[in-house]
DNA sequence: ACAGGCTTTGG
DNA sequence: CAAAGCCTG
């Protein structure tokens, strides 16, 4: 039997500048690449609706096409990694498994267990980075550890970037390409899942709004942001070519990335931050986590415009406004005194650009508990952020269009009460 | 050991 | 301009 080498698709969803996949081809063996739909993550969707499901069942399908055109294919399983790949050894006899490394808890995890499968049978497991521009080690302080805050991070990482001039890869033989008929894919369907309507935004690179990102990004009724996070996360762009767009065009955009990869090595020095308090003491803090307060946040029904019309834009689009993000992570941790992860888990579920580091690392610096090194008394006051960032109540009147008659409800508690409330919950649980 | 500094602020 | 305390070199 002919002997083959995998490579291993998993959020790195595009053939160019894709660093396993150039690796696998450099070597002599035939490439047979893979992507699994994983039961383990699958399972725990509950809606069966789900955008982001259907955009990588649409990536693997243009993927699919590509191979096709250079006379190969694209194997799609589904089910639990390690049993797909006891599968496969007896259909194909593997020399080797390529694939580009992720830092998240399950997926080292997965990794680990696949690895020590395939030791068992003689088979090389290779990986690379490709997510990151610098993956966690490769940033670290004076003594050799992870750094905590984000400033002397960024500072050593834009060195570095600068340093060690960062290209795509873009020299690729694809003969060696694995030669077979198209491999059927599984429909939506078959996977479990339905077709949604919601648009996913565009994998293009406008460089006209990234060069303006510093001065528009805060405004939530501009498109001012550039809406490539789901692209970021399925690695249906290449983080080089955008860091080096980046680092051309603006400097606070470039640091945006610089955020995402500062909360990647945060998870991954830090796995235990996925359920617990980055500062422990922070663990300590009753959370009121009432029931009824969660479901107006939710629904967008505090009463607060800014803060509604951020959870309704979320809620029909799957997308929030950055800006407007940590409003109501502010005002759901703050103000109603309602646990982060509760905050955190909606986003998962909701947010179309979902990511575990930046989703937990945005949520722990809002609640106070994460790296920031700011004291936990910033709490927004949802009034001034309207009046400096939606003065015109543009925003506001797009997804709250009752606002300012008698349907709008009033508000769910007292600002003034509830910034005091928070300050007192948070020292006394700290002073403990 | 110690001074300087800390994404996005509130009042 | 205040707020606490920890990170960093």
């Amino acid at each position: 039997m002919q002997k083959i080498t995998i490579f291993w698709f998993r959020r790195d969803l595009r053939l160019e500048d894709n660093t396993g996949l150039y690796y696998a081809l450099q070597q002599e063996e035939n490439v047979l690449p893979l992507f699994i739909f994983d039961s383990n993550i699958l399972d725990k969707l509950e809606d069966k609706k789900d955008a982001r499901v259907q955009f990588i069942h649409e990536q693997i399908t243009s993927i699919h096409d590509e191979l096709k055109d250079k006379g190969s294919s694209i194997l799609v399983k589904h089910g639990k990694p390690l049993e797909v790949y006891q599968e496969l050894c007896k259909e194909y006899s593997i020399s080797s498994v390529y694939t580009n490394r992720d830092y998240e808890p399950y997926a080292k995890e997965r990794d680990q267990e696949v690895e020590k499968f395939l030791k068992e049978k003689d088979i090389e497991f290779y990986t690379f980075k490709d997510q990151m521009i610098f993956e966690p080690g490769e940033v670290l302080n004076g003594s050799g550890e992870f750094y905590k805050v984000f400033t002397p991070y960024s500072k050593v990482w834009l060195e570095e970037f600068k340093k060690q001039k960062i290209e795509p890869l873009s020299y690729f033989h694809w003969k060696n390409l694995y030669e077979t008929k198209p491999f059927s894919l599984p429909s939506l369907e078959d996977i479990g899942f339905e077709k949604t309507d919601i648009p996913i935004p565009s994998n293009t690179v406008d460089k006209d709004l990234i060069s303006e990102y510093d001065k528009t990004r805060n405004f939530p009724a501009k498109d001012g942001t550039s809406r490539l996070g789901i692209h970021l996360r399925f690695g249906t762009i290449s983080i080089r070519k955008l860091a080096l767009d980046a680092a051309k065009l603006n400097d606070t955009y470039l640091n945006e990335l610089i955020w995402r990869e500062f909360y990647m090595t945060i998870l991954a020095y830090n796995p235990q931050v996925v359920d617990k308090a980055f500062k422990p003491a922070y663990d300590q803090i009753p959370w009121r986590n009432n029931e009824e307060e969660f479901k107006a946040w939710c629904e967008g029904k505090t009463g607060y415009p800014i803060v509604d019309a951020g959870m309704r834009e979320l809620n029909q689009t799957g997308y929030m406004h950055n800006r407007v993000r940590m409003i109501v992570a502010s005002f759901l941790t703050k103000h109603l005194l309602i646990d982060w992860r509760w905050g955190e888990a909606y986003f998962a579920a909701k947010l179309l650009d979902y990511e575990l580091a930046s989703n937990n690392g945005g949520w722990q610096w809002a609640a106070g508990t994460g790296t920031d090194a700011q004291p936990y008394f910033r709490v927004f006051n949802p009034e001034s952020q309207t009046e400096k960032f939606d003065k015109d109540l543009k925003y506001i009147k797009e997804w709250v269009p009752e606002f300012g008659t008698d349907k709008y409800p009033n508000p769910i508690v007292d600002h003034k009460f509830a910034r005091q409330r928070a300050l007192d919950t948070y020292k006394k649980a700290l002073d403990q």
